[in-house]
DNA sequence: GAAGTTAGGACAAACGTTTGCGCGAAATGC
DNA sequence: GCATTTCGCGCAAACGTTTGTCCTAACTTC
């Protein structure tokens, strides 16, 4: 059942001509003359031939070929990242490796190893809530496979980057807050390795200063994303004996699970506590209380704007120019439901 | 910058032996003295030396990667499923190359093309629900190219699948309804080429049969997925003069529309009308009225069933033998809230 | 000590494609 | 009609690895 392919050389061949011609003749090469051309195009139709890519691979050190690592494709803010970065993939013709990490620093080291291995010609990663150094990372250089964190980004120097401004949104997000009467603002942030750069943190606290509102150390609690972490953490601030009157939080994931929580004990949504979150992921719209407004990150355009600076830089890596490192941050927006 | 990575040729060239020595020393083939053997991987591992995939893929004719083409990532069930498939690829030293189809067809056999030319050596498949036929994944024949589809698998007969048996937990779905006494039972079903098993409506059906209950053709309709679709098609049932008091749809994000449409339609849900459904994505536990019960298509499973599959037949195909069809049916379960 | 065995490694081909160089013949210029 | 350019194409090397075959020296055996 061994099919054997058509090659360059069984063209060649079958028209007394040389592999080299043939090759010239499928890429239009001008010193080529037409009816060599017509006859060799003719026959790679009729033959069906198809390169193997796997030696042009080989030959240009290319295999158009990009590698994405990143924590789940179960929210929706990573599926529709995957999106833009397919779009702009195809567009350049390429295709995509993809990789989960769930979030465990052993495992993101496996992917980016099997993708090196692989040859990749970039990656585009957002990082494991456990990556607590990126060496791994830091070692495609040595292999001239350039790296563009997206979205979760590691607090380095020397990196390329995308992400979303939370800050300014942070700042927006609290004031409304403030505005709509709150004075006791809980923040649930997630976990260490993805607050390095603590954006929201300074924006709720901007916040208060710009409104002259005292922080209150207690009102800030930490999850680690899974629903018991986010249970406790909500639980620690229903404990204080003043208890805050909203909760600005990680996500809107964290939010669903400490809204659920919140009504398990017999608080009224909205009234007795409200959410203010991260994300904005489409699912909220079908839940009875979404949290009451949420930063849109625009995923897909992360992804396209990832995808782009990572192909700017592999075309550079080609031209064999060095690239300066480029950290672009796109702003987000405070969707009031 | 252009580093030059090492390579065997290099290493043989320092240690005065040659590449072959180097090439069997380093896979410790026995015909290589102990001490060659250690003096060429002291000066591997100085070297950093890593073998070069591409030429490996190139000469071996393999590439250690699996494509997967599925309509999105957006939905839980695929994200789901790819787990399995990740998992499954990984123990085996494979990686996953992706693709979404947005369920456009041509989009659907651009992937399969440009899975082709990257020489994967496997494709796993849940077609488009715009894919009316499957000639892009039959050609994949004549390159070798073994495909599992899973899921939404086409209704042909020389394929390989891995699905879930749905006609027994749709029987099982409407006699529970009916012995909660819903008499009129309304089915919302998908876009033809999703239905081409018609296991759902078989299993509707065989429910009514047992039950001695007429089935009443205007109660089957018909949504193309989309939100407008599915909202037509559920005022197209509440417009009937006898409405249903319960509905049977295609899946979770269909039935989600279809609650939120009954209910701004102000319908009591759970009174006024019921709603069943299938693939029990999770994210229905967040929502104030998910569907009464939904079936578990454990897109885990299916995908680690799928994959295994898909490596059974890729062993295959290296040893030369040819395979016979194979289509793997796992049950699903019905899942009351 | 001669014949046979074995261990250890070299040589070269092969995978399919691309590309720099060079060469002969046709076409052009005067 | 000779010198020069242009055109069309072939030759061979190269990418890095694997693998079948062959060779040589050392070792065994009697």
């Amino acid at each position: 059942m061994e099919k054997k392919l058509p090659t360059i050389k069984e063209i060649a061949r079958r028209l007394n001509i040389s592999a080299s011609t043939v090759s010239r003749a499928l890429h239009d090469h001008p010193s080529i003359g037409l009816r060599t051309k017509m006859a060799v195009k003719k026959l790679a139709a009729e033959l069906n031939y198809e390169p193997n890519q796997t030696a042009i691979f080989f030959k240009q050190r290319k295999t158009f070929t990009i590698g994405l690592v990143l924590p789940n494709l179960r929210e929706e803010f990573f599926s529709a990242a995957i999106n833009g970065i397919e779009d702009v993939a195809l567009d350049h013709n390429y295709i995509v490796l993809i990789g989960q990490s769930h979030d465990d620093l052993a495992r993101e080291q496996k992917l980016v190893e099997t993708m090196k291995n692989h040859r990749v010609d970039g990656i585009l990663a957002s990082i494991s809530s456990s990556t607590t150094h990126i060496e791994h990372f830091e070692q495609m250089k040595n292999y001239d496979i350039p790296v563009v964190f997206f979205d979760r980004v590691p607090d380095a120097k020397d990196i390329h980057s995308v992400s979303c401004n939370l800050y300014d949104s942070s700042v927006e997000a609290v004031e409304w807050l403030i505005r709509n009467g709150h004075k006791r603002i809980g923040y649930l942030q997630g976990p260490p390795t993805l607050n390095m750069k603590h954006e929201r943190l300074d924006g709720y606290m901007e916040a208060h200063k710009k409104h002259k509102l005292p922080v209150d150390e207690s009102l800030i609690v930490s999850t680690n994303l899974s629903v018991e972490g986010t249970r406790s953490a909500v639980d620690a601030l229903l404990q204080l004996k003043k208890r805050p009157t909203a909760i600005l939080s990680f996500n809107d994931y964290v939010t669903l699970d400490a809204i659920q929580y919140a009504r398990q004990k017999k608080l009224a949504i909205n009234k007795d506590i409200c959410f203010v979150s991260y994300a904005n992921v489409p699912v909220t719209q079908y839940v009875e209380f979404p949290p009451l407004a949420s930063v849109e990150q625009f995923p897909y355009d992360q992804g396209v704007s990832a995808t782009e600076l990572l192909f700017r830089l592999i075309d550079k890596k080609v031209a064999g120019q060095e690239s300066p490192y480029e950290n672009i941050v796109l702003k987000s927006e405070l969707i009031i439901r």
